[in-house]
DNA sequence: TGGACATCTCACCGTGGCATGAGACATTCT
DNA sequence: AGAATGTCTCATGCCACGGTGAGATGTCCA
């Protein structure tokens, strides 16, 4: 079902600006492939820096500073957990995912 | 339902590295609030560009240069269509559109 | 206790992206 | 025909972001 054009157009200059904010920061993260890659590997559970860093084939100093980016959006979050408590765990966030996908949703339909 | 972790856990330093090239690339495009906006604004059926213009408060140069993006991806297409034909409207390829959420679906769960 | 390991943080640097301005082109109006 | 309008493209400048390296912290192992 679509609006079909009118016979005669005139312009609509005052359309009303939509709220895109939540949907760009979302996306922003999002846009790099690390980060990316991240949040669809902790899909499947708790994982920590190092196996991150050796499935992307990236360092762990940058997996880390990805991560922070992450964490301070709410989107992940440390786990200490384990018989070796130097490494740290990551668990999604799935309530933040989920309203992320949710704006991302409102924008793609 | 979440896999707990193993007493005694061992390394996996071989996860499969999870295929997110559409994904980063469709946040990428959405990343921009312009860009996120213009897709948003084109839900309600086509615009063109001044009126985006108008709506956003940015410069018709600035939103014929993202719309060349969206273009470029597949997102969006122009419809000549109107009795003044300088106007350019433009609508969603809701096809792409679905596709590009499907990835970012993919990626969030 | 000393050394290896895992992670975090910060500063630096190079690249890419966005906004801007100017110019070109087609179309409509007077 | 000439002016105004709507859009596109390109070149430029600036800024933010990502990758890297070094250093600090804390933990495990010999």
């Amino acid at each position: 079902m679509r609006t079909e054009l009118p016979v005669l157009e005139d312009l609509r200059m005052n359309l009303p600006a939509p709220d895109v904010t939540d949907a760009a920061a979302a996306a922003a993260l999002l846009a790099d492939p690390i980060r990316a890659s991240i949040v669809r590997i902790l899909r499947d559970g708790p994982v920590c820096v190092c196996e991150m860093a050796a499935s992307l084939g990236a360092r762990e100093n940058n997996v880390s500073n990805h991560l922070a980016r992450l964490r301070d959006a709410g989107l992940v979050r440390p786990v200490r957990a384990g018989s070796d408590t130097r490494r740290v765990y990551y668990e999604r966030d799935e309530v933040a995912c989920a309203a992320a996908l949710a704006s991302l949703r409102e924008v793609l339909a």
